[in-house]
RNA sequence: GCGCCCAUAGCUCAACCGGAUAGAGCAACGGCCUUCUAAGCCGUAGGUUGCAGGUUCGAAUCCUGCUGGGCGCGCCA
């Protein structure tokens, strides 16, 4: 309906240029909207008021001259100038409704798109290091990462989910050290106990098993225990599997899959660090200061100049971080989205000031990063700071034990990232209309509830007979419905577009609501056969919607509640 | 002190990269179950979009300066 719009426009225009009456070098700028408000019709476009200046017309004079100009179309019913200049576009109801139709038929690929023309994109997202659970933070970058992901391939790109760790750092010794003291019997408060030792109660089920010669298998490497309590790179190997699979399992009780796990220790391994840091000297953007090697960073943009290699010789995780996007770069992603936590935001100028220093023809603004701000968790109002399990945060799995997987995804990707979320427990695992994810589910459910009674009734959804009555769904109630089903392809598109998946959990709350308007306002099982039949596929549609919705965001679609 | 992010109804949040009278839910008040799931619906009330300027036909949205909050400012990741 949209596209039908814009192209009457755009012949509008081509006449009127074609009889002299708009100049020929007249930009064209067409935008055409869904309006807020049914008196103003279905969609409305500011191409009058945005147009008025260059053609040297008055906004209305503007847009009454184009609808005289508008080429003829069944679609459209009615059309009228309104406010300074706005013009109002009534669709007819018959053509409206065909997005039944439409739905109907496509099914599962309803809402998706080939924009991305199979681009291979990559996405960042969680990169926990593998020193415990993933926390609510984690959980918020795994929600938001994946539901973009499940967007851009639904827009028809090509998706690679990546996990990126360090296996090898300071933080990983202090892991291992921590095991260690675990297996010999100390505790946090302990004479011996290491200078910031991670004192979570999972420490000791790793040094256990890692004592009792288990086996650990995680997606991206399988080890066994030596036993020997002594032996500290055994135990690192050991503690970094086993905290790789803890993750593995918080990932899966979440519903996220990666595609490649990918090691800091590669870097190294590969030379990859290696060459970065001498591509970087040959380019002359480095330095040597009290014994560190420093990269001019502030030549692209940063605010200080940064330490590649430290005085002692080994790198900053700065480097492995350039070498890493170099990496991503070299496999052919020509778009690559970072999903972080924003107290990580410091790296993304650093990063990208290193890319430029390579000189090897990444474009300025190379990767995107989505960051997310924190969030917080409350119960009874009161702010949660503990897991016993992890020490100091509550983790994912927390979060899923006592909300369920679907609260704990919608709530956390169904905020903007860009603003603080608070987590409030009690809500999350309310089964009251107080919770939006149950309202989202309980439309499904309804829907499928209403199947069943024609079911029973022994009227079953006649397809064809549905489909040649469309015309019969005309209440304000229907229509409303309708014109929200008819917008999902748009809101898929934008919110992949902008990275913003919360326009997805936005746009089911209001589905979900106009559906129950309608459920309450227009009776379905009625006897007519004609009507009955087409209500019963606005129902169907709506289903259909919601569902390919909630997979979007990895939420379940219930059949009954 | 410097940098990034945020500020919208009493509360939690929307507002589709500038559009018409800023929308939902919760909380408050009043209604709707012998009829398809009341986990729902209808209605009432609730706003100087933190403050002050600016840009233009038009600003919650863009710019500047404040105020308040979060995060960051390591040769940690």
């Amino acid at each position: 309906m949209k596209d039908t719009i814009v192209s009457l426009l755009e012949g509008a225009v081509a006449a009127l240029k074609h009889q002299g009456v708009l100049p020929d070098e007249l930009a064209l700028v067409i935008k055409v909207d869904p309006t807020k408000d049914k008196a103003h019709g279905d969609y409305a476009t500011n191409i009058a008021l945005a147009m008025a200046k260059p053609a040297g017309m008055k906004p209305r004079e503007l847009a009454e001259t184009l609808i005289d100009a508008l080429p003829e179309s069944a679609a459209v019913e009615k059309i009228e100038i309104a406010g300074p200049g706005f013009i109002n576009f009534f669709a007819a109801t018959d053509a409206a409704a065909q997005v039944v139709a439409q739905v109907l038929d496509c099914g599962d690929t309803f809402g998706r798109s080939m924009i991305g023309k199979g681009e291979k994109v990559q996405v960042e997202f969680v990169s926990a290091n593998p020193t415990g659970p993933l926390h609510v933070g984690h959980g918020r970058g795994a929600a938001i990462g994946d539901c973009l992901c499940r967007l851009l391939e639904a827009t028809g790109y090509d998706v690679t989910r990546e996990f990126y760790y360090n296996d090898a750092g300071a933080q990983i010794q202090n892991l291992a050290l921590s095991v260690q003291a675990r297996a010999q019997g100390l505790g946090p408060d302990d004479a011996g106990w290491p200078a910031d030792g991670y004192r979570g109660e999972y420490i000791v089920d790793v040094a256990n098993d890692y004592l009792a010669g288990k086996t650990v298998t995680a997606d991206d490497r399988e080890v066994s225990a030596i036993g020997d309590p002594n032996d500290l790179d055994a135990i690192q190997a050991f503690a970094v599997a086993w905290l790789r699979r803890e993750q593995d399992l918080d990932l899966k009780a979440f519903g996220v899959e990666f595609d490649v796990y990918f090691l800091e220790s590669s870097l190294y391994e590969e030379g990859k660090v290696e060459a970065t840091v001498e591509k970087l000297i040959r380019g002359g953007h480095t330095y040597e200061e009290d014994g560190a090697l420093w990269l001019r960073t502030t030549d692209f943009g940063d605010d200080k100049d940064r330490v590649m290699r430290k005085r002692e010789g080994g790198y900053t995780y700065f480097l492995p971080d350039v070498a890493y996007h170099l990496d991503k770069w070299q496999r052919g992603f020509k778009t690559v989205i970072n999903e972080q936590g924003a107290d990580h935001h410091s790296t993304v100028t650093r990063v990208r000031a290193g890319l430029q220093a390579l000189e090897v023809g990444i474009p300025k603004g190379w990767p995107d990063y989505v960051l997310h701000q924190m969030v917080m968790v409350t119960r009874s109002g009161v702010e949660v700071k503990l897991s016993k399990r992890a020490g100091s945060y509550v983790t994912v799995r927390d979060l899923i034990d006592e909300v369920g997987r679907d609260a704990t995804r919608f709530f956390l990707a169904a905020r903007r990232a860009d603003s603080q979320l608070t987590f409030d427990i009690d809500l999350a695992r309310s089964q009251s209309n107080d919770n939006p994810v149950y309202y989202i589910q309980y439309a499904h459910a309804r829907v499928c509830s209403m199947l069943r009674k024609a079911q029973d009734a022994e009227q079953p959804f006649d397809h064809d007979l549905a489909l040649a009555n469309l015309a019969l769904l005309e209440s304000d109630q229907e229509k409303a419905v309708i014109n929200r089903l008819a917008r999902f392809p748009e809101v898929v598109e934008n919110a992949a577009k902008n990275r913003e998946p919360q326009q997805v959990a936005q746009y089911l709350l209001d589905l979900a609501g106009d559906f129950h308007t309608c459920y309450n306002a227009v009776k379905v099982m009625v006897d007519d056969d004609a009507t009955r039949n087409a209500r019963l596929s606005l129902g169907l549609a709506t289903r259909q919607v919601l569902r390919n919705g909630l997979d979007l965001m990895g939420v379940s679609a219930p059949e009954e509640m």
